[in-house]
DNA sequence: AGGTTGGTCAACCATTTGGTTGAATATGCG
DNA sequence: CGCATATTCAACCAAATGGTTGACCAACCT
């Protein structure tokens, strides 16, 4: 059982989701989940490990996380696994991208940005 | 300076920028204001009118929008005024399309997002 | 000078946030 | 079964957030 289901994302309930979603954002460490999600799913275990805090916190985070539909969970066996959901920031960058046009997004730059901003912190 | 960035935007101390950009536009009421600033700029007790509280509240707000960057606020004689500063919201942009390729701005649908949920309160 | 307007400051308050720990609940394994 | 692993729950805590009120300062107008 997917915790997020597909559909409700898009019906009234969007709107205040933007409080929602940058607030989720907002957080350094559930922007370093996020970007370590970029690359893979992973287990809550495993996003866990590279962060100084205790598991019960990256939990938390990733409740956060998963309220905002930036990512899902499901469990397979014991282990739950979480897979980012893209389509969640659309709203929020739409909504971003009606203060200037900014220029379409440059990638070199952007995986500069990823190292030395968004990787997990033990690779800071 | 528009066009220069990119090595400056993700060199060091853009970090924590992205928190306090974040930050600040989690908020409904700082949102609204950015809308309105999107209109035209405006001194802090119009800024203030539409809303229910305190000017000292949506001070505050505006204390927390300037040092996001996002406004810039100018005194002149005894009024403030506060101007949006939308270059700011470049780095946060830039870091949420990497999260997936969002279509160029749709500008119905920020239309209809400006409505339902950009709006100063009075008009929703 | 004296009063009004524009805005901030300071102290305070309730709620939320981000973290901790220890116990609890599943699930898998020998 | 009995134990280890994966994850959450519950209670707690300190600090940050979003708001209030009343005093205050600065600037403009007679």
């Amino acid at each position: 059982m997917v915790d997020q289901p597909a559909a409700l994302w898009f019906s009234g309930a969007m709107s205040n989701d933007l409080d929602t979603v940058f607030a989720a954002i907002a957080d350094p460490t559930r922007r370093s989940i996020l970007a370590m999600l970029l690359e893979d799913d992973m287990a809550v275990t495993d996003v866990a490990e590279p962060f100084d805090m205790s598991l019960a916190a990256i939990s938390k985070h990733l409740v956060i996380l998963t309220k905002a539909g930036l990512i899902s969970q499901e469990k397979r066996g014991r282990v739950k696994w979480c897979k980012l959901e893209p389509d969640a920031m659309r709203a929020a960058s739409v909504w971003m991208q009606g203060f200037g046009q900014f220029e379409p997004v440059n990638l070199d730059a952007f995986e500069r940005f990823l190292e030395t901003e968004l990787a997990p912190p033990d690779e800071r």
